[in-house]
DNA sequence: ACGCATTAAATGCAGTTGCATCTTCGGGGG
DNA sequence: CCCCCGAAGATGCAACTGCATTTAATGCGT
């Protein structure tokens, strides 16, 4: 059953700690350089890739990332500013918003995932990560 | 090899992602509740506890930080207010500042120590947090 | 000894985050 | 039908962070 010790934890936790430190980091910086947005902002586009339709209401984006609901609010009025997605009025129920990604969303969420998956090849693939 | 593929790297980076949120904002929460200090004033004991001798100099302490020089500067900033280190000038180069760690700072570092046992064998023990 | 590049630390500033609150809307009781 | 409670989002506010700059001190070259 695993038995993990104190020590052993908190080491777990470091490992953690400095894999997390290392690769948002140079995520952040690599994104924002070549793409103008940041970590939170792709990963808003990302969970909107992965819907089928490209939208999803506020509420459920909220729950699959790791971030405030107010910290949301803001993140998706970022992406709206820069015109990478589109918020419209749900007929169904008038308090929801739909988030969608408009055509220059998708496009910088592709470009952007190329520069992901180099930062992380280049980061994460150097790192332990496990004990 | 490893031989890690793409997809494989984007589940291992949100494996640590959704690892790192959970326990930190558990951590932070649990330490601010309940010693009134945050993630990183701890980790600044945490740091002063390990080194032998109690202080260390600013930019060792930067060196073993995820944090940028002016954040560690005011972390310990707030440390010094509440009285849990004292920062002094060193003879040798009067550029730098000793931090060292007052009895307070030792006993409530130790009180927090506990916190943050419980916390990570609660949060992280669960996690699988390798892939 | 003087000046200049460099290093340690502090600080002004702008950006992001979370908490608490506010506004608007939906869904029952009475 | 009206009222009250709860849910969805937005926003004021304070705290923390990083970047760029500033201040002060070191030391190297001339």
């Amino acid at each position: 059953m695993t038995e993990t010790g104190e020590t052993d934890l908190v080491r777990r936790w470091r490992d953690v700690l400095a894999c997390y430190s290392t690769v948002s980091c140079a995520l952040d910086r690599a994104l924002q350089e070549a793409h103008g947005i940041g970590m939170s902002e792709f990963e808003v586009l990302d969970r909107l890739i992965d819907a089928s339709c490209g939208d999803l209401r506020m509420h459920d984006l909220a729950g699959s990332m790791y971030l405030s609901q107010s910290a949301l609010s803001r993140t998706v009025a970022r992406l709206e500013r820069d015109g990478l997605v589109e918020r419209s009025m749900c007929a169904d129920d008038r308090r929801a918003i739909f988030v969608k990604l408009t055509a220059a969303g998708r496009e910088r969420h592709s470009r952007a995932r190329t520069t992901q998956r180099a930062v992380l090849a280049q980061h994460l693939a150097a790192e332990p990560a496990r004990a």
